[in-house]
DNA sequence: AACCCCCCCAACCGCTCGAAA
DNA sequence: GTTTCGAGCGGTTGGGGGGGT
């Protein structure tokens, strides 16, 4: 094996790009469209690594990236999607138009990650986003011991995986459509039993199928959620680090139902005008689901 | 004015993944 | 099944600018 570099290293621009560079690429782009990075560099005669010339892209000169401050909704935002995921920059970026995941990662590691970690010292199960929205819009609150102890960082580390469909039951999906606590909090055991019963009964029923949801449906159970045990759970299952492990066929794109939704079809994205979000990182999603749903990994992977 | 330090953020690097050959 | 390629992700780096002395 092996691969060849995106292009060959000698004689290339590195650095700042200049103005003159931005602008032939902006042109390049505007009437060849996004793609092929290796050999743009080539045909649109610039200098740089194919790889460079999509950074600068994507990161800088993109016509629908928003410049300039984030503001106290997109903090509280960030704060609240850093805690659920972790790192993953372009899944946060994602829930944030026009912000890219390395201005988010700046911003996250410049700024407020040095405002949150001085507003907590304990770890917690329990979440107060009242606390997290006090922080991002006046950052210099001081808060409560308890309320430090309320947003302590519990990311969920699953591996986001490039997948194209994605099993939820239709009893998750209704409880989801219907924010059902009541069947979303049952303590895990409870749960966890008649999940499986439901699961054999949507078998039988040949029931199941693949049905497209929005994160934003996370962040409203998760919101909603605060005084839940979900976050017990979180943490009893391991699901911070690697040793939760790495995908464990959690996506269902070799799966052939008939009762498939396929995701790329789904209007419930974010965006509307594009389902990037969905396409890549129902993965993780699912993960997240999971966990809140206190199930076993073993149950998912039944189907 | 000169120097130093710190912060910000654009850019780079190494790696992984899915798809195609 | 294996190899190669295109693309994307996340951690890190370093240049530049601003503020302090």
């Amino acid at each position: 094996m092996g691969r060849r570099p995106c292009c060959t290293m000698e004689g290339l621009n590195r650095g700042a790009w200049s103005s003159e560079e931005d602008k032939i690429l902006t042109n390049y782009i505007r009437i060849h469209g996004e793609g092929k990075w290796r050999d743009l560099p080539q045909k649109a005669g610039l200098k740089r690594c194919g790889k460079s010339c999509r950074l600068r892209w994507l990161n800088y000169l993109r016509p629908d990236i928003k410049r300039g401050n984030i503001s106290p909704d997109e903090e509280v935002l960030i704060i609240k999607l850093h805690r659920l995921l972790g790192n993953r920059w372009s899944l946060i970026a994602g829930r944030l138009p026009g912000r890219t995941d390395n201005e988010i990662k700046n911003y996250w590691n410049t700024k407020l990650s040095k405002r949150v970690r001085n507003h907590i010292f304990q770890s917690s199960t329990n979440r107060s986003y009242e606390c997290l929205e006090t922080l991002a819009k006046n950052p210099s609150a001081e808060l409560r011991a308890e309320e430090q102890a309320k947003i302590a960082p519990q990311p969920i580390r699953a591996r986001a995986t490039r997948c194209t469909k994605v099993f939820i039951s239709p009893q998750l999906h209704n409880a989801m459509d219907k924010k059902d606590m009541a069947f979303i909090g049952r303590d895990s055991n409870a749960h966890s039993s008649s999940a499986s019963k439901d699961r054999e009964n949507d078998v039988d029923d040949d029931a199941n199928c693949l049905i497209d949801f929005d994160i934003n449906d996370l962040l409203i159970l998760d919101v909603l959620n605060c005084d839940m045990q979900c976050g017990n759970e979180l943490g009893d299952q391991n699901v911070v680090g690697e040793e939760y492990g790495e995908d464990k066929n959690m996506h269902a794109s070799s799966s052939n139902s008939p009762d498939e939704a396929v995701i790329e079809n789904s209007t419930n994205d974010w965006r509307g005008d594009n389902n990037h979000f969905l396409q890549t990182h129902e993965a993780l999603e699912l993960k997240t689901i999971e966990s809140f749903l206190c199930c076993s990994e073993d149950e998912f992977e039944t189907h």
